[in-house]
DNA sequence: GGCAATTTAATTGTATACAATACTCTCGAA
DNA sequence: TTCGAGAGTATTGTATACAATTAAATTGCC
């Protein structure tokens, strides 16, 4: 006859960090309207910057997303001009990802206009870094969690 | 002459907090795999579990939804058995959403399998606690700027 | 060298999100 | 009382996400 304790929204990490990103999700959207950029599109720009070209996948490892999100992403950036989508020579399997004169020429007025915006934030470097590290941990035990359930499948598939 | 600082994806607390918010929606529809319910699904039963029937504005308050994502959701949320979407007949613009038995039979069942699922993650109170905290700061500062655009624009109006 | 297994992108189908708009319904003021 | 403003929901259009599948190219193994 043990109760069952119950599930409420509010006490919800999971809805935190949900409603935390949304949130983040427009801020930058809104930051980044002069550029008419959505936030999943800045951020694979950022990664382009940081070390471009690069092919899909490689880019999908960095920001964590598979050619189902990432190739219509990446069509509507070439269609404004950000990137190029080149088929590379010596595999043709992979697409290349290369940043046009305009992007490598913008780079700046976009780093310039996210670090504006973010100070508005008025978070110190290390209250950034705190959450960050704890979030790491976090990440760190949810894939831990799908990881055992995967090898827990294969076994099975095994036996 | 002043150098631009490069924004570097890995050093965003944006991109951890969208990193995290999609690993937990995956972690969830898994360990939600035997209900068929999806994250955005479940959450909307945990707010009309703690407190049912609500409007569709009412549970859109509570979630951070607007009707454009709610509608659709509850529709297929009626269509697999959880809720009955009805008119009010004291506010005929108003659609109560009520639970169905299935879904009240099926409450201890569901929050005994987050339980479960959640106490792999082993993460203590506390823990859970701190990172909360932290995570309203941040969501305040996220809305206090886009309300001061608001108000900002607003004046512009009326200028 | 030849072919099965693997790798890489693209495609398809389903489910969010959200801005903008449309459509009813309600309520309050002239 | 009636009409216009506002409220509540639905719809439309665009952009993610991601599982599952497809298609083409490459690699590995004999």
């Amino acid at each position: 006859m043990s109760k069952v304790s119950p599930v409420l929204l509010d006490e919800q990490l999971c809805f935190s960090i949900y409603s935390a990103s949304k949130k983040f999700n427009h801020f930058y959207q809104s930051a980044l309207a002069p550029f008419g950029l959505t936030y999943p599109q800045y951020i694979a720009l950022l990664v382009l910057w940081e070390d471009a070209p690069l092919t899909v996948h490689q880019l999908g490892d960095r920001l964590e997303l598979d050619s189902g999100t990432l190739t219509p992403l990446l069509k509507r950036l070439e269609k404004q001009g950000w990137v190029e989508r080149v088929r590379s020579r010596t595999d043709e399997r992979q697409v290349l990802i290369h940043l046009t004169d305009m992007a490598a020429a913008k780079r700046d007025e976009v780093y310039t206009r996210i670090g504006q915006c973010q100070s508005l934030l008025g978070m110190s470097d290390d209250e950034i870094n705190i959450m960050m590290t704890e979030l790491v941990t976090v990440k760190q035990q949810l894939d831990d969690v799908s990881n055992q359930r995967k090898i827990a499948k294969e076994v099975d598939k095994r036996i």
